[in-house]
RNA sequence: GCGGAAGUGGCGGAAUUGGUAGACGCGCAAGCCUCAGGAGUUUGUGGUCCUUGUGGCCUUGGGGGUUCGAGUCCCCCCUUCCGCACCA
């Protein structure tokens, strides 16, 4: 009678037996090669989710195979546990954050625990305890007495009703989420890291990240967002004021027929201020404001500008040029202000041919005369004309010469600009880590002194999810003393903005105990960088730059000598249902934890991978889940009826047989198997195709077996390829591949056991199909033995009788030969 | 608008270096087993045509090209998804 496949049972059984071996467990070992695998650690919003287990489960089967093949692993997990959902579950239930999320993390900890997962949990770590986050104070400060971390004013969504700042996601189409009253923006000082002091060596790094897909190089690269240009002032008329605008194109400079600067622009109150119109143009400007901040598509949105009646003077031509303020100008980006040149910029054009100012035309293309009128226009490269001194010279020669004579004259230097813009960190929210500042009157902003950290974010507040962060309203927190002066002071009561937490957790897991220092350098300088990094790419632009500043900044202070952080990363792709992610809202959310009561983890491990390579998304599909049982469940039955077979004394030898072609065949297919599997697992990461060639060594190994009972002398071989298919299945159904070691005879765990090696002699066919074709058409095949020269497979092929049909009497012209490949004749 | 990725059977996907397209799995069909089956098991399964063969033709979004040979390389176009977006 054959014994059931009970999962729930063995998959039990095989989690305790790790967890009391504390098989996981890692330590540093000079003696082995480390490698590090990480994949993004999760936030506790309470239930795994299949994206999840599709991340955990591609980092834990290489986490299995790095170990099998005698590599010193670390494969650690975590809880980014701040953030917005803890305290949005405190304003709408009462619950606290903190409980709220405790409790999601031993929930989700159990989950991931029942998958089977290689995790040291002696290295978990969570931001949201003070063990953590005093970590991210000591870094602020670190980073505020090098000039890293500063305030300045800045605008935020303000919701009037809640009387509260709103994140971008809150203020979703300018509505609040909680009352739906119209949002607005209101200036605030914020603290923000100089990002930008490293936009450079962010954007030279990449050169470092070499297995990094090219296109997640490119989106950190269009963020970082590198111009080449020049700045150029522009006095303005009669007043000793200038405006400094940024162009990338300033060989066009003498077809600037007027200045634009941003409505938010400092001088746009002051230019319109003796203005007649005054009190349009503020309403004008206002309502500009709003609009750039709200509006989601701001090229929809038609160029208008005011005339401030101002003159400012093209230093280049001497000409006076009028000075507007444009709604198509970002204050965010340059210096706010634009020379417009609308013969050859697309957006200054519109707005010219708006308001009847003069075209330009100082470009032309190469080889072309100026053509009059302009209808467009024209952005590209050319030779100048109309341009002084500079006329006749190309586009490029131009940008240089002109940088130059700016700079020259004063009035100018070539430049580079980037879009990268510095990281504001200021949340006014609860539940995140207290930013480590005290105000005193006297005094002004301090750093919290190293010896006080953490400042611990206090426990008891109240959650009316208006009026500002709970933190303001809860003087024994507010009130403090300064560390300077003695004096009355005010804590700062802003929070850290998440990704400060899980731009460095990854360090802190190398040693997650450590309690004078973020993490050890010694066990940094062991276990950094991380070899692999799994995780979404909806992370691949923020998370990724910022973990990346971190780490520079860490090398720079000292801490690590560590470049970049992950040298290497997978991103993988989502999982979807009925075409949509899936989602509360939508409904189509499958839990995992019912495909593990269905199934069982190695079930769903093992379907999760096999259903796409990595970086795919995938599409879910239940009868695909069955499909994967049924592969195990075949697996199990085989076993289980020829138990006494495989189970047999190792040492009871047979006597060595002749070998049979199946015999033969079998043998080439299990070494070709160990190649390919470990091939998918570390070099192309395509894990569904490891598994298919699993499948299909089983399907040749059953095959076989059907004349085990005859060929009584393929039976040492039929053992040792279940043997070795077992140890190869094992990274991905880990429970149910030690209970058939186990059944097989076996007293040690697979982890335990090494990686199968292949030989290559054995894994090449003896035989190969030489294909033969006329033209390139395929019209025959046949057997061959490997490595035949071409002249005796050509006579081959034309021997045979379809060939000889098919050629008639034309002439051979030629024959293409590709080694134990094919035979092209060509007629 | 700019940048990127992708398009292969009814479905997920495979084809790693230009060399047998469709591995593996799902689904479907038929047989076996069964009182029964939404279980298990065996076989078949891209389309099409006929003379049913170890057959012919067609087939990797569409159209051209390079090559003895193209899913793979080049050019043009279409569709879908993603990122950025008045970036000066």
């Amino acid at each position: 009678m054959t014994e059931n496949y009970d999962f729930q049972r063995i998959e039990a059984k095989w989690q305790k037996i790790w967890e009391d071996k504390e098989a996981f467990r890692v330590f540093e070992d000079s003696k082995k090669t480390k490698f590090y695998c990480l994949e993004m650690y999760p936030y506790p919003s309470g239930r795994i989710h299949m994206g999840h287990v599709r991340n955990y489960t591609i980092g834990d089967v290489i986490s299995r195979y790095k170990v099998m093949k005698g590599f010193n692993v670390l494969h650690p997990i975590g809880w980014d546990a701040f953030g917005m959902p803890a305290e949005n579950a405190a304003i709408k239930s009462g619950v606290h954050p903190q409980k709220w999320t405790m409790e999601n993390i031993a929930h989700m900890k159990h989950q991931l625990k029942r998958m089977g997962f290689y995790y040291d949990w002696g290295r978990e770590v969570n931001t949201c305890l003070p063990e953590y986050y005093r970590w991210n104070q000591w870094i602020f400060l670190q980073m505020y007495s090098k000039g890293l971390a500063y305030k300045k004013k800045s605008w935020v969504n303000w919701c009037p009703q809640c009387q509260t700042v709103l994140a971008n996601e809150q203020a979703a189409g300018n509505r609040c989420w909680r009352c739906d009253s119209e949002v607005k923006q209101k200036d605030m000082e914020q603290w923000f890291l100089k990002i930008t002091d490293y936009a450079e060596e962010l954007l030279s790094g990449h050169d470092l990240l070499k297995k990094w897909p090219e296109h997640v190089l490119l989106m950190q690269k269009n963020w970082i967002g590198k111009s080449k240009g020049a700045h150029v002032t522009f006095p303005i008329s009669g007043t000793d004021q200038f405006i400094e605008v940024f162009t990338t194109r300033v060989d066009t400079i003498y077809g600037a027929t007027f200045v634009a600067i941003s409505p938010e622009h400092p001088l746009s109150q002051k230019l319109i201020s003796d203005s007649d119109k005054k009190e349009r143009f503020q309403t004008w400007i206002e309502r500009s404001i709003k609009k750039q901040k709200l509006e989601k598509d701001l090229t929809e949105e038609e160029k208008e500008g005011i005339d401030t009646g101002k003159k400012a003077t093209n230093p280049f031509t001497g000409a006076e040029v009028p000075i507007w303020i444009a709604n198509y100008v970002l204050m965010e980006y340059g210096t706010g202000a634009v020379m417009a040149v609308p013969g050859h910029d697309q957006r200054d054009f519109d707005f010219a041919k708006k308001y009847s100012i003069p075209i330009q035309e100082v470009v032309v293309p190469e080889g072309k005369s100026s053509s009059g009128e302009l209808e467009e226009a024209f952005e590209g490269y050319g030779r100048l004309v109309n341009s002084g001194d500079f006329t006749g010279m190309t586009s490029k020669e131009a940008m240089d010469a002109m940088a130059q004579y700016a700079e020259d004259s004063g009035f100018g230097r070539g430049s580079i600009l980037y879009r990268l813009r510095d990281w504001g960190i200021s949340r006014q929210r609860y539940w995140g880590a207290p930013i480590p500042i005290i105000y005193c009157e006297k005094c002004g902003a301090l750093g919290v002194p190293e010896k006080d950290l953490p400042v611990i974010l206090p426990r008891d507040v109240e959650f009316l999810g208006v009026e500002g962060s709970p933190l303001e309203h809860t003087p024994s927190f507010v009130k403090t003393s300064c560390p300077q002066c003695g004096g009355q002071a005010r804590r700062e009561t802003d929070t850290m903005d998440t990704f400060f937490d899980s731009s460095w957790y990854y360090f802190r897991y190398c040693s997650s105990q450590e309690e004078t220092r973020p993490f050890q350098s010694s066990a940094a300088e062991y276990w950094m960088p991380v070899d692999l990094y799994i995780g979404g790419v909806e992370h691949a632009i923020l998370h990724l730059i910022y973990a990346r500043f971190f780490c520079k900044i860490f090398r720079d202070i000292g801490l690590t000598t560590i470049d970049e952080p992950f040298p290497h990363y997978l991103p993988q792709g989502m999982v979807t249902k009925d075409g949509s992610a899936m989602s509360k809202s939508k409904g189509n959310v499958v839990d995992p934890d019912k495909m593990l009561e269905q199934f069982g983890a190695d079930t769903l491990r093992l379907f999760i991978l096999f259903s796409s390579p990595p970086e795919k998304e995938i599409a879910w599909n239940e009868k695909g889940v069955e499909g994967s049982h049924r592969f195990l469940y075949r697996i199990w039955t085989f076993i289980h009826e020829n138990l006494d077979f495989f189970s047999r004394d190792k040492n009871q030898v047979l006597e060595a047989p002749p070998e049979s072609e199946s015999h033969l065949h079998l043998k080439t297919k299990m070494h070709q198997t160990i190649k390919k599997v470990g091939d998918d697992i570390e070099k192309r990461y395509h894990l569904n195709t490891a598994i298919s060639s699993i499948m299909e060594l089983f399907n040749s190994l059953k095959k076989e077996c059907e004349s085990l009972k005859i060929h009584h002398e393929d039976r040492d071989l039929v053992k040792n390829t279940m043997e070795i298919l077992v140890q190869l299945l094992s990274p991905f159904a880990p429970h149910f591949c030690d209970e058939i070691w186990e059944k097989m005879g076996h007293k040690n765990i697979l982890l335990h056991a090494s990686w199968p090696v292949f030989d290559p002699e054995l894994a090449r066919e003896e035989t190969v199909t030489i294909v033969v074709q006329i033209n390139g058409k395929l019209r025959d095949k046949f057997d061959a033995g490997r490595g035949l020269p071409k002249e005796d497979l050509e006579r081959k092929a034309l021997e045979s009788e379809r060939i000889r049909n098919i050629i008639g009497d034309r002439k051979i012209r030629k024959v293409i030969f590709v080694q134990d490949k094919l035979v092209n004749i060509v007629i």
